[in-house]
DNA sequence: ATAAACTTTCAGTAATTTCTGAAACTTCAG
DNA sequence: CTGAAGTTTCAGAAATTACTGAAAGTTTAT
């Protein structure tokens, strides 16, 4: 399983990226070499191609796996495990958002519902908590909105991106198409 | 600039989840101590009430301005330095957004559009590139998407958002409505 | 020009996160 | 049941990231 010099550019690359998205550098390496790989590759192999413990392949495996980045390929008659994407490059991403949505707006949102139960103490209490407030509105309409478009799937979700600024003037005229929808807000 | 508990533990909040939004723990418990507090409040108030160093509050708080998430106030006939929050929580949300797709997207685009330069040695090369170029083409759209959702400003945005499931509906009759903007894809 | 009031920088230290590798565990063929 | 082939776990080591505090820098009033 050695790795042409393209590949390994973009597994270097995504490796410095992983830390910003979510995951650690060894993270980030073993799932661009399972996406760029056509065929499904074996725990030993990554360990090898990357220069990196079995055990920490092994955990960089569990961790994507808990992401549903990767799976599990079984293969007839071969004893060990091979990994291949979990989906296509639409599908790896849409779980990026989800999963990142999880960890990143989720335990917050608990939070703030928690603390809007207080009844506030003071002036400032209740000024901070206004804010709080708004802060969570934010992010219920961002969760909301984000499930929505999920359920769209992708092809629609593609029209929606290209339509890019005609979705302005749709908005325009939505009133004339969706009666009734627009009492939102 | 005693915190009441309310302020705590959202500040303690914003600080564990700092890390996961781009910045670390003291950056994040700054920003909400910002954010919450109504009045304008200087360095030394910031370093106080969170028991940081001054040096610490410091960078961060040239961090949170590099984010423009938070910016200068001077108050006049005073010396120091007072910080404010750049805008509402919409305005702050969008920077993050903003910021974050600069940190995390556009390296790697760069990247890509170098490798996709090169001319593949192998099939497995070729293979591999076909593949970046779909996540190229997808971050691509992403980023014009969101530059796009920018530009529509807040309003429109909401609009557009707490428009949910509609969405897909009026997807289905665009082409009644936007005659020419169906070519794409 | 001086000094008081405040801010920034940065070398060293502390805290956190990631990685290794050996031991424990699992699975399956014979 | 045994052991070979493979996987997982986890304590400690290494690497990275964040924080402190003292020294250097800046600004402004006089």
């Amino acid at each position: 399983m050695k790795m042409t010099p393209l590949i390994t550019s973009a597994v270097m690359h995504f490796g410095e990226m992983g830390s910003r998205w979510g995951f650690n550098r060894t993270v980030g390496q073993i799932l661009a070499l399972i996406v760029l790989n056509e065929e499904p590759i074996t725990a030993q192999e990554i360990s090898d191609a990357l220069n990196i413990s079995r055990g920490n392949t092994s955990m960089g495996l569990k961790e994507l796996q808990s992401w549903r980045l990767v799976k599990q390929h079984l293969v007839p008659g071969e004893r060990k495990d091979f990994f291949i994407p979990a989906g296509d490059i639409w599908t790896l991403a849409n779980r990026v958002f989800e999963e990142r949505r999880k960890r990143e707006i989720d335990p917050t949102m608990s939070l703030l519902r928690d603390l809007l139960l207080d009844t506030p103490a003071t002036d400032k209490e209740a000024n901070a908590q206004h804010k709080l407030n708004e802060i969570h509105d934010l992010l219920e309409s961002i969760t909301v909105w984000s499930e929505e478009l999920q359920n769209l799937g992708p092809e629609k979700l593609n029209t929606l991106m290209k339509l890019g600024s005609g979705v302005g003037r749709m908005l325009e005229l939505k009133d004339k198409l969706l009666p009734g929808k627009n009492s939102v807000n």
